[in-house]
DNA sequence: ATGGCTATCATTGATAGA
């Protein structure tokens, strides 16, 4: 079944909602995973999306975090938290994972953690989370079905995927140790979907909001989308639609998409 | 001119983002 899958840092649902109604009236977007919603569950414009026909799910807290999806097929929740795997420390807070199943289709909706600064307790809890991560998405994907990542790393992972990288050297985003930790991920049998159709294209996801980074075009791709095999057999065509970070009042991040038949 | 935005929450400033 063809199926049109976005994932958008909307860093605000609340102040973002007009971005993110716009872009899915001009895209036949079936499935929308979102980052930052940085609201509480009660006050997720539910309402809005249902107007649209999107059933909505959502995972979030005040304000920070936050993640939700909006899918015009039925979403079949599995879970809203990464197992704790780690006995020391088995309590996480933070809202920023979704596992739906979506026609059958296993879709996590992650925001990973920034890490910022490194060293400190921050890049402990990013690193982690990614553990974490590596963990979990193993335990799925050894079930042998369909599996799709898709969401805001926080992880730039060659240096083609930055605008400049000998700024981001010891940035948690780039230090060797989270990139071995993303390869890691991808290891299990993942395919970064940009990828394949974009060997080395220079394309971004996120500008920063100051330094003019947008009209410079200062960006970096963290924003990805990791595929398993069967999803690989079946992928039309993927993108980054920069167009909505030009726009009023913008994001910092813009969507990216693949499409699937 | 080497840079200084945006969102949230609580009160005009701190914190977080990347």
């Amino acid at each position: 079944m063809p199926i049109k899958i976005a994932s958008f840092n909307v860093n605000s649902i609340k102040m973002r909602l007009p971005n993110v109604l716009n872009w899915l009236d001009k895209n036949n977007t079936d499935v929308i995973l979102m980052q930052e919603t940085k609201t509480i569950d009660d006050n997720f414009p539910s309402l809005d999306f249902k107007q649209k026909q999107y059933n909505v799910i959502f995972n979030g807290q005040k304000s920070y975090n936050g993640v939700a999806i909006a899918s015009k097929f039925e979403i079949n929740e599995i879970t809203r938290t990464l197992p704790l795997y780690d006995e020391e420390k088995n309590e996480d807070n933070q809202a920023r994972f979704l596992h739906v199943k979506i026609n059958e289709i296993n879709i996590f909706c992650l925001y990973l953690p920034n890490g910022n600064p490194a060293p400190g307790p921050k890049y402990d809890y990013k690193i982690n989370w990614m553990r974490r991560l590596i963990k979990y998405t193993k335990e799925i994907y050894d079930s042998n079905e369909p599996l799709i990542l898709g969401g805001d790393f926080n992880v730039i992972q060659e240096s083609i995927d930055c605008y400049d990288i000998s700024e981001w050297q010891n940035d948690a985003l780039y230090l060797e140790k989270t990139r071995r930790h993303l390869r890691e991920l991808i290891n299990i049998g993942l395919v970064d979907a940009y990828r394949i159709k974009y060997k080395s294209a220079k394309e971004y996801s996120f500008w920063d909001y100051q330094s003019g980074a947008w009209q410079k075009d200062n960006g970096i791709r963290i924003d990805l989308f990791l595929i398993s095999p069967e999803i690989v057999d079946n992928l039309v065509d993927v993108g980054i639609d920069k167009t909505p970070r030009g726009e009023e009042k913008p994001s910092d991040h813009t969507p990216i998409w693949i499409h699937l038949e």
